[in-house]
DNA sequence: CGTTCTTACGTGTGTCGTAACGATC
DNA sequence: GATCGTTACGACACACGTAAGAACG
């Protein structure tokens, strides 16, 4: 067996069993890939194609069990090869980074600064989804690693590195009301109309589970995916914020009052992932220890800060 | 790379760095396994080898991370291996289980009876070895799944399938005065000398627990690695024996009086396991099986038989 | 001086590309 | 008849084996 005959049956499956384009994708000619899946056929001595006259339309059940152990094969191909690289270019190459918005925007800046200083020649991509979608982004090798709070759980085939924790805190234009209310319990933040995240964003499932559990339900009348959209509808008034902690900045939200609301809520955990089996490419591994830096110099300034912040009573 | 390349590498450090050794066992001549190792390195362009003169003895810290991952390589590319056979010699092939004394002579005959009924062709082996060398030997591949109840815990590379829960239970020669005793606890259990198995084998572990927690200790005048040593000591008189359940037989150990014990100790859960990557053929599956149908049965027996067999108070 | 790896060279296998043929829509 | 896959064939590459050479104990 060899590993051009798995590099075929890999393209013919990911180019709708066309043999011909498989084999363009692989810069062979068509006659070449044919003779690597008969081949690869013959040995196995199992039909793995499903075939209609001469064409290829699926696979059997074995040829699909062979694609799945082709792809380990690959992936476990594709280690060596970057440990080779880490070695000869060893400060160049890609870092792509699977992330929410919340992410990118807040907690990531100061991490990517730190970590372009100290690998110039490495180009960093963010590729910002949807916690879910990061999931199979990372399982894909579409990005390196993935860094989100939800979604991400005990999949098996993930490492996971706990970073940081964080909760909710209440924005408000300076001189609203519900800045002075003495204590801001659930019941009180269901009697302003409220601005938050969308269903799978940042937290917001277990906030709204919060409210349900104790049988209110905060009147949202506007959800968006980003902290950003949100502060901007809070300045317009449209009603108050519910937002993760470490997104308010004191000094660009000095227009904005804050309150801490981790005495409503459960505690987040924002974690890191890599698929388990990768080989961790140096730079990688460093990217990793500085957002674990900046995490815990998070997780002290939100700790600290939170209760601090609460803006005096006006 | 090629996978040759990768196989010339795992021979060299499985035969003490020796190329020459590595190319003989490889059925090849010196000078093209030095050419793999050489190609390697080259493509890599990291230095895989420890060199002293020309002389290979050992690897460096690429090198190590890449045996890894070309050990993971041919792993897979040996699954797709068996994906084939499965096919080919549908019925045919070596199931080698590894498993305790125990399971190998009191659980396993009636499965491996209806086993090779179904698949004659199968060369059944049982290697027989303690639990925590049973762990090594299945990580190594050298046997294809394992049958055990200690250290096969949680080990994050394993598919581990629970099947049956059993626990202990007393043998004396009849007419022993303990069997008459009325209940049996720990204490009771300390008057007499005791006969059971060795520290790791057969929940020994959690037997001594058991009376630790509460501040007794019994007199173990013997112990054994299987069930059968102990047997013949209990007959000889020279002590009273604790062992698994399921290791009693009513037939043959007519001459032996029985106390169920699974008031005073925790339940043991025997489980299968394998390495959670690795195909598995159909026959084994099929052991799998069977297995599992055996547990059932046996559960039950035990749960139902263990409280009616106790013997009459003479 | 034997052992062990490297270098050099020839042979044969086999992989890929070109080209012609066959089948299917 | 256009597209797609198989078969046929030739050229080049290369992997392996043989043989000779160099370093090490």
């Amino acid at each position: 067996m060899e590993l051009r005959q798995l590099r075929s049956l890999i393209a013919l499956a990911e180019n709708g069993f066309s043999v011909s384009r498989a084999a363009e994708r692989l810069h062979l000619v068509q006659p070449a890939v044919s003779q690597h899946l008969r081949l690869l056929e013959d040995e196995l001595g199992a039909p793995l194609f499903v075939r209609t006259g001469k064409r290829l339309t699926g696979l059997t059940d074995a040829g699909g069990k062979v694609l799945a152990h082709a792809r380990g094969t690959l992936a476990e191909v594709a280690n060596i090869v970057a440990i080779g690289r880490d070695h000869v270019e060893e400060g160049r190459g890609v870092l792509r980074i699977g992330s929410t918005h919340t992410q990118a925007r807040y907690v990531l800046p100061p991490v990517l600064r730190r970590f372009s200083q100290a690998y110039p020649e490495v180009e960093v991509q963010i590729l910002q989804s949807t916690p879910g979608q990061l999931v199979e982004m990372t399982l894909a090798d579409q990005v390196d690693l993935a860094i989100c709070t939800e979604a991400i759980g005990e999949h098996p085939a993930f490492t996971t590195l706990p970073s940081y924790r964080w909760n909710r805190c209440l924005i408000a234009p300076l001189g609203h009301p519900v800045l002075s209310r003495r204590p801001i319990s659930l019941g009180v933040l269901c009697e302003y109309p409220m601005i938050t995240y969308l269903y799978g964003f940042t937290g917001r499932g277990r906030l709204s589970s919060s409210f349900a559990k104790v049988g209110l339900r905060p009147r949202v009348v506007l959800s968006a995916a980003d902290t950003d959209v949100i502060k901007t509808y809070v300045r317009e008034g449209m009603g108050v914020g519910v937002i993760a902690d470490l997104a308010f900045q004191p000094e660009q939200d000095a227009d904005l009052g804050m309150r801490d609301l981790s005495h409503l809520f459960p505690w987040e955990v924002t974690k890191v992932a890599y698929v388990r089996e990768k080989y961790v490419r140096r730079f990688q591994q460093r990217f990793m220890d500085l957002f674990q830096e900046e995490a815990n110099r998070l997780g002290s300034r939100v700790r600290v800060q939170a209760p601090g912040q609460a803006p005096a009573p006006e």
